[in-house]
Parts: C-alpha cells; sequence; structure tokens
DNA sequence: CTTTGTGCAAAGAATTTGCATACAG
DNA sequence: CTGTATGCAAATTCTTTGCACAAAG
C-alpha cells in the first residue's frame, strides 16, 4: 500500500562504479522524456547483454535515493524517470501528443504564470501538497 | 501497463441495485477525502459481512464508469477514489498518518493561499498542468 | 426462472527480494 | 581478498478474472 518514500538508506549501498549504473544512468538522462522500467531496459540492453530488469528496478532506486534522477506519474499512474533537474519544478502534459513537459514555474510563487513558457496554454492542473494535517501538527 | 480509464460498457452489466454497491457509494462519498480500494474495503466490511475486495475493484469500475466516482492518482502512484461533481479542488496528504484530505483552495486563484484550512501546514507539493503545448495549441 | 452480481481463489502485471555468483576496489 | 552488485527466479503487492453459487427483478 504505502510505498516509502525515502528508504531509509542501508549504508555501504551505492558505493561502487559498476558499467550498469552508468549505463541506465545515462540512458535515462539522454532519453527525450521520461521512460519507464520497461523502456529503459530494452535501452540498457542494447550496451550490455544480459542486463536484468531487477538491476533496472535497484538502480532506479538508488538513483532516486541520491537525486540523481525524479520520478514522474502520468495522470494513469504510470511511472516514469527522468534526469534530475537542480531546480524545484513541475510537468505540463499536452492533452494532444501527450507529451511531458519541465516547467520551470510555480503557481506557489506570486509570480508563478509569469513563468509559464509562451506558448503553453493550461487547461487544467492537479495539485497534491504534502505536509501535517491538524492532528498531526501538534 | 496502460490501464484503460473508460473500458467499454458491456452491455448487461450495472444492471442491478445491491447492498454492496449502495455502501460502496457511500463509503466512497462520506469519507472525508479519497480512499483507496484497500482503505474502501473495511469500512464496507463493517457493513457487510463477507465482502470481497474483487467486488471492490469490480464495482469502482463501474462507478467510474457511471462517472459516480473519479479516480485520484497522488504524485506517489497511489491511486484513490472520490465522489464525482465535486467543486473544483485540489488535495493535502499528511507525511506523518498518510491522510488524504479535500482542500477547497486552489493555488491557481490569486487568493489561493487564503483558502488553506486552518491547522494545515504545507510542507512541499507536486504540480501537474495540462493543456496543449505550442505544437499543438496551433 | 433468467441473468447479473458476489465471494473465493487463482491468474496477471509491476516491483521487490533471496541467494549464489561476478566483479569493483 | 572482502564485501558490494548482478542475474535469475521466487516472492510481494495490487488488481483482474474464472467459476460456482447467491440473489435481483
Amino acid at each position: 500500500m504505502s510505498r516509502k518514500r525515502f528508504p531509509s538508506k542501508r549504508p555501504g549501498l551505492g558505493q561502487r562504479n559498476t558499467r550498469q549504473r552508468d549505463v541506465i544512468l545515462d540512458v535515462i538522462c539522454s532519453a527525450r522524456g521520461p521512460l519507464t522500467a520497461a523502456g529503459i531496459l530494452p535501452r540498457a540492453a542494447k550496451r550490455i547483454r544480459g542486463i536484468g530488469i531487477a538491476t533496472i528496478y535497484r538502480t532506479i532506486k538508488l538513483l532516486l535515493e541520491q537525486e540523481r534522477i525524479s520520478a514522474v506519474i502520468l495522470p494513469t499512474g504510470e511511472t516514469r524517470y527522468e534526469a534530475q533537474g537542480l531546480e524545484h519544478h513541475h510537468h505540463f502534459q499536452c492533452t494532444r501528443c501527450g507529451q511531458v513537459f519541465c516547467m520551470d514555474f510555480c503557481p506557489f510563487t506570486k509570480s508563478g504564470f509569469a513563468r509559464l513558457p509562451r506558448g503553453f496554454r493550461v487547461e487544467s492542473h492537479s495539485v497534491t501538497t504534502y505536509g501535517k494535517c491538524p492532528e498531526c501538527g501538534k
């Protein structure tokens, strides 16, 4: 049910430089858009014969912990991964072509709208905030 | 992977009024915020001994097709369900207890912040906007 | 009665984990 | 060498489906 967001880092993990990790990170970072785990596998397999899906998932988890990639969850519930930019950003999905874009605007700043790139027309949006509810905030 | 959002309605389905359907709809509609399928089960089971998780899922699908409830997919990928026809709103998840609340504020209005209920403390948020990208907007 | 709906258990799909082996440092 | 990382397959988790029985109309 509740998926752990930031699993406690087990000491002694993510210590070594392996070809698998390099390739998986590169596949994610050089893709045109965010990829699913299943989409990463064949791309990585072209460069490393026999790489397994478990390695893809384990590496994704590691890269997420290291904040080198971030997860993008589409409205269908599909999880994809993209390179982690340093700046706080959100996403925009075109309702016609389905492409997902990164937007450097944030509606939580007063000038949020000003930072919406030219040409993008917002039709709807979904916002989820996280924090402490009244009972837990005491 | 891609979950069908509105499967073709098979004729002859959703014809009958059953206690299970009434109770499941009521559980979803009278909750404080959107519920997961697993969260609906125990609430419905209090009123109908022996109700099964398969019935929860089948009824959720039916209610979605009838547009009596809608799915809320949180940025964690967790899928929840809430009554349909509520006013435009967003959600707030407590980072401690995990509960999800409906918030009638919207950051896309100038006075958005003023409508954040007392006692809720925002720590982070995630926003996805939908619309037409430059190429598709022509 | 006839047909749809339900509960149970098995099947699927996506992701995680255990374990023996491979390999980085 | 020592201990981490990988690949495989089994295990989990969440959701769907097949089937026989229950129940709505």
